[in-house]
DNA sequence: TCGTCCCGCCAGGGG
DNA sequence: CCCCTGGCGGGACGA
């Protein structure tokens, strides 16, 4: 009992502007800053006690981003306890091999125009599952004997079919529960859905603090979707991963959702064959290139990615500049009161505090001179 | 209301 | 057996 949060009175106590939110507590927010305490120099291990204990949250959340992020290629397991940091630059790696064995796997071949998505998440749910209600026979007599059911479901397996759903197709627009429904194979509705959809919004949460991916709503102001944004672009358009106008020139082009329906009564995906594929519409072109698969070629490491919000300082001499940031310091600004954290944590506090700091002077110095080297 | 998603219980699994 | 992992979903927050 007595279990109650702490902010039970809404009114009296001395904080005025207390307003706790569950928004300084999301997960994209602690990846940005999980994000910009390890993207820095010298750093190459990480402890998971460490980095809780830095962000001041619970281990349990720590898994959840690493889990993402490892399966991205910006984290590599080490041991227990134990990941080494690979950096921004671990990313076209990941990704190249995710779209390799995506492709590989998902479509048969004779992409010429469309194919089939499979994913091979191995279906539904399983037989383990004795309650299963009305399930259509679902014998799944394939050699499913492996009791790595618990893999199957892991949100890092789930992070990268998701983003394979990205970069192995051209759907640029995708909602949740359409990857869900894509994921999960098919009808699915109940339960087993909702789950999905859930841990979905965990993943596309880091994957857009890490601006991989971006929300934003489909075509009519429908149902909201993220689109890809990969490591490409980006850079132009942020400035260590802060937006730096409102109105991008980018307007919605979601003209070409065909396959992706926006039904969402009955199973809409047109799911013949095995009833585990659907069709999407593909142009069989390379998606994002600009680094390749080459393994040998490791070494060709881009110019500076996009950093988190929380860009540490060491960073910021690696930032793209350009001019008319007048209002990018009063974002700056927003953007400080909005992603400060409530962690009880005062090192973390202060953590921040040197964070802002830092950056409000390097944007004042960017502002100042309009320095546009890098590139 | 409904979409979003935080919180933490608790079950596997490794040492 | 203890501790690390992390699936899972209740139910609260917020638009």
């Amino acid at each position: 009992m007595a279990t109650s949060p702490p902010s039970s009175a809404p009114e009296g106590s001395g904080s005025r502007h207390h307003t706790y939110s569950r928004k300084q507590k999301s997960l994209g927010l602690l990846c940005s800053n999980f994000l910009s305490l390890y993207n820095r120099d010298g750093v190459e291990s990480i402890g998971l006690d460490d980095a809780a204990n830095k962000l001041g949250v619970e281990r349990r959340r720590i898994y959840d981003i690493v889990n993402v992020l490892e399966s991205v290629g910006v984290l590599a397991r080490k041991a227990k306890n134990q990941y080494t940091w690979k950096g921004f630059k671990g990313i076209p790696k990941a990704l190249a091999a995710l779209k390799e064995e995506g492709l590989r796997d998902n479509f048969g071949s004779s992409g010429s125009g469309k194919m089939k998505f499979h994913v091979f998440d191995d279906d539904e749910d399983t037989n383990s599952n004795p309650d299963t209600i009305s399930q259509p026979e679902a014998p799944s007599n394939n050699a499913n004997s492996k009791p790595d059911n618990r893999r199957e479901k892991s949100l890092g397996l789930l992070t990268q079919n998701f983003v394979k759903l990205f970069i192995c197709s051209n759907v640029d627009l995708i909602s949740l529960d359409e990857a869900a429904k894509i994921l999960l194979g098919d009808g699915h509705n109940s339960t087993v859905m909702r789950t999905k959809v859930r841990r979905l919004y965990d993943i596309a949460n880091v994957l857009s603090s890490m601006q991989l991916i971006e929300k934003t709503h489909q075509t009519e102001t429908r149902k909201p979707a993220f689109r890809w944004l990969g490591l490409n672009e980006r850079r132009e358009n942020t400035i260590c991963g802060v937006p730096m106008s409102t109105e991008t020139k980018k307007r919605a082009f979601g003209t070409d959702v065909t396959n992706i329906s926006f039904k969402r009564s009955k199973v809409d995906f047109s799911a013949n064959e095995e009833g585990k594929q659907l069709k999407l519409q593909v142009k069989t072109e390379k998606v994002e290139n600009e680094f390749h698969t080459n393994p040998a070629e490791q070494n060709a490491r881009p110019r500076s990615y996009q950093y988190g919000p929380f860009a540490p300082v060491t960073v910021a001499k690696a930032g793209v500049a350009d001019q008319k940031d007048t209002k990018r310091v009063h974002d700056l600004e927003s953007l400080a009161s909005v992603y400060r954290p409530q962690y009880h944590n005062q090192a973390l506090r202060d953590l921040f505090d040197h964070y802002t700091e830092a950056w409000r002077s390097w944007y004042s110095e960017v502002a100042g001179k309009s320095l546009e080297q890098v590139s």
